[in-house]
DNA sequence: TCATGTATGTTGGATTTCCAACACGGAGGC
DNA sequence: GCCTCCGTGTTGGAAATCCAACATACATGA
C-alpha cells in the first residue's frame, strides 16, 4: 500500500483528499491489500456485493457468463479504477459479474461498510456519491445518443452535444474514427461516409478531430 | 406536506424510513414544499444544480434544448418521483435539463446540502447512493443490449438477461411489443416478425409476455 | 528510398431495417 | 349479434446499414 500513491491520486475516490491523509483514511476503512496472477479472480459471479475494489497497478477486466455460458467483456480496468461500487451501493446481494486479473494484479479491498461507517472522511463519502452519478450522466448522455436510429442521427446528436459542452460551434472529439463508431453503435465506413457527406452538404467542416458546426439545418 | 404520504412512501429515498419519521427527516434536511401550474418551470436549465426534488402530487417531465433550441424530452415523472439528483451529485454547476409542470404539481425541493448534512438520518444518505447505483445498473444493463447491432441479437440479449433474472427459461416480460421495441430501439413489426422467426426456429416459445427459451443455439 | 503500418475515405453488393398498410382476433360496449 | 378499438402478426418496397475490399495519405524506421 505505500507504494501506489499515484494510482490512489487517480482514484476518485481521493478526490480532495490530502496525499498524507490517504492512509490513515484506508486504515480506518478497513481496506486489504491483496495480489493476483494473470486468471486468478479478484470478484467472483455470485459471491457477495459488499465490497469495492481499487486497481492499483496491472490490468484487469469486468466480465460475466450470459445464459448460455459464454464469456462477455464489459469493460477493461487500469491502474486508478474503481470497481464493483455499483453492485455494493445498490445492494444487490449477489455479484452478476466478475472480475479477473490479466496481467499481475494489486488491488485495495474496501468493504462498504468501512466506507459508510468506519471510514469518518466525509470527502470519500461524498466521492463515491458523486462517481455514481457521474457515472450516471455519461450513460445517459451515451444512451439518449446512441437510440438514434440513423447513423446520421446519431452522429449529428452527438456532435450537438459535444458543441453545447464546449460552448462553441467548433470543437475537438476525444475519438479517432473506430472510437467514434464504437461509440455511436455503427459502422466506420458508414460513419466515415456520413461524415464526408455532411461536409459536402455543408452542414460540418472537418478535419480529423476537430468538427465545425455550419448550418443549423440538416437534422 | 402533510397529505402527500402515498407518494413519500413511494420515493425511495425514504425506503425503510418510519413513516413517522419522514416529517421529521424533511424538516431537518430543510425541504420546502412548492406548487406549480402547467406549464410553469419547476427547474430551469441553467441553474444552479444544488437541489434535489421530489414529485408529490401531478405530473411533469424532464426535458431540455438541443443545440438548435429543439426541446427534447428526456422522461416523465410521476408521484414518488426523484428528480435532479444525479445533477446535484455530480456537483454539475448548472443544470443542463429543465423540468416543467405539465400538470399542477406538489413538490418538495431538498438542497443536497441538506441531505448530507442537517439530515441527521443515515437512512435518507444511503438510500440516495442506492437510488444512483441502482440507476446505474439499470442503464448499464440497457446499454449492454441495446448495443448489439440486429434486432435479433437486442431481442436475444434481453432475453437471455430476462432468463437469468428470473433463473428461469421460463418467464414474463413487463412490455408489450411496442414497448419492448421502444425498449430495445427497434422497429415494432420488425421485432414481431423476429419473434415469429425465432419461434419456428424452435429458438423460442411464446406467447403475448410470456417467453421460454429452448434451444441454446440461434445467437 | 523503400517498406511497413496505421488512420481515413470510398465504393458496391448483400443484408437488414424501417415504414406503411393491411389482416386477424379478442375485449368490451351498444 | 354487431361494432369499434387495440394489440399483434404479416407483407412488400424503399431506405439504410453492414461488410469486405481497396485507395489514399501520412508517419516511422530500416
Amino acid at each position: 500500500m505505500q507504494v501506489h500513491f499515484e494510482a490512489l491520486a487517480r482514484c476518485p475516490l481521493f478526490e480532495g483528499v490530502p496525499g498524507e491523509d490517504v492512509a490513515e483514511a484506508l486504515a480506518r476503512m478497513g481496506a486489504k491489500p491483496a495480489r493476483f496472477g494473470p486468471g486468478e479472480l479478484i470478484f467472483l459471479e455470485g459471491s457477495p456485493a459488499d465490497r469495492v475494489g481499487i486497481l492499483l497497478a496491472g490490468a484487469a477486466r469486468v466480465q460475466r457468463e450470459d445464459f448460455l455460458g459464454n464469456r462477455e467483456i464489459l469493460s477493461a480496468l487500469a491502474p486508478g479504477d474503481l470497481f464493483g461500487e455499483a453492485f455494493a451501493c445498490a445492494g444487490v446481494k449477489r455479484l452478476p459479474v466478475s472480475v479477473e486479473a490479466v496481467e499481475p494484479c494489486r488491488v485495495l479491498l474496501i468493504r462498504l461498510d468501512g466506507i459508510i461507517e468506519g471510514g469518518g472522511n466525509d470527502r470519500v463519502f461524498l466521492n463515491l456519491l458523486r462517481v455514481l452519478a457521474a457515472k450516471n450522466l455519461r450513460l445517459n448522455e451515451k444512451l439518449a445518443i446512441t437510440s438514434r436510429r440513423t447513423t446520421r442521427q446519431k452522429l449529428m446528436a452527438y456532435l450537438y452535444s459535444q458543441a453545447k459542452a464546449a460552448g462553441s460551434e467548433a470543437f475537438t472529439i476525444p475519438f479517432d474514427r473506430q472510437g467514434l463508431a464504437d461509440y455511436l453503435g455503427v459502422d466506420r465506413s458508414a460513419l466515415s461516409a456520413e461524415i464526408g457527406k455532411l461536409r459536402r452538404e455543408g452542414v460540418i467542416e472537418s478535419e480529423k478531430n476537430r468538427f465545425r458546426l455550419l448550418n443549423v439545418e440538416g437534422m
